[in-house]
DNA sequence: AAATTATACAACCGCCGCATT
DNA sequence: CAATGCGGCGGTTGTATAATT
């Protein structure tokens, strides 16, 4: 419990405290943090001095507004995330974790709030009660299954579009069993999840999403629907192969 | 001009997954 | 297998500054 010695500075860093972790870095490198305190002889826990340097002193770091094209892509990114800010980041060239993440909160986030609850407190920025976060699972999630839910779910949901809960809470597949072995189960809420990716068009604090759908051409929408084609195209959902991999690890 | 309120963002905290012992 | 330590992450808080009253 490093944050609890007593000699363990906290708040802001000075600027001397800065020079010391800044040449720490240069000669040792980033990395091994739980040495950074000694070896710089800073009085804080490794985790300060891996935040400063991530967040603060590490180089190419950019500051300042964000532009217009980083916020559409945060946009983009965190309707296909959810909240995974160094996901999102590590797409945004010199912004951190926390920059986009604060950037969200202060900006973004605020259009996700029930604005007709004159009793909502703006500085707590919830979400609307009913708001229900949906979060995929990658773990289980292959390319076939996905196609599978999705050619099914869009059956549902032409054939019988007040039905959509009842028709179940699972959607099953049609050469599903369940072990986990390449085919899976999504419910309803994933489903949705997986919907919103695909058709998201919408306009949030005056930037016009050009995302996901947008951005597939009908036919290759088409292609996916399509069983047999969909080791190749399934790829094109997803921004690349990095992006891909955070769902099939 | 002073007091109050809102905003932006740096930093902290607790938790988690993984590797090592 | 359990315990421990580490890096990393997201949620949240604290506070300086800006805007408003």
């Amino acid at each position: 419990m490093e944050g609890s010695s007593l000699r363990v500075r906290k708040g802001a860093w000075t600027e001397e405290e800065d020079l010391l972790l800044k040449k720490c870095i240069e000669k040792y490198g980033e990395g091994k943090w739980h040495q950074v305190p000694a070896r710089a002889g800073l009085n804080r826990c490794r985790k300060s001095c891996r935040l400063r340097w991530l967040n603060y002193l590490k180089p190419n770091i950019k500051r300042g507004h964000f532009a217009a094209d980083e916020v559409d892509l945060i946009i983009r990114l965190h309707n296909l995330l959810g909240n995974r800010w160094s996901l999102i980041a590590g797409r945004l060239p010199g912004r951190t974790a926390n920059d986009v993440k604060n950037y969200w909160n202060t900006h973004l986030l605020k259009k996700n709030i029930d604005t007709s609850s004159k009793t909502s407190n703006p500085k707590s920025h919830k979400l609307k009660p009913n708001t229900k976060v949906i979060k995929p699972r990658p773990q289980i999630l292959s390319k076939r299954s996905f196609l599978v839910n999705l050619d099914e779910y869009n059956n549902n949901n032409n054939n019988n579009n007040n039905d959509r809960a009842e028709t179940s809470n699972n959607v099953v597949l049609a050469d599903c069993s369940d072990n986990h072995d390449g085919y899976c189960f999504l419910d309803h809420d994933e489903m949705m999840w997986w919907e919103n990716m695909m058709m998201n068009e919408k306009e949030v604090d005056g930037h016009q999403l050009q995302c996901s759908a947008n951005d597939i051409d009908q036919s290759v929408l088409d292609q996916i629907m399509n069983e047999d084609n969909y080791g190749n195209t399934m790829d094109e959902l997803f921004l690349d192969e990095e992006l891909w991999n955070v769902f099939n690890p």
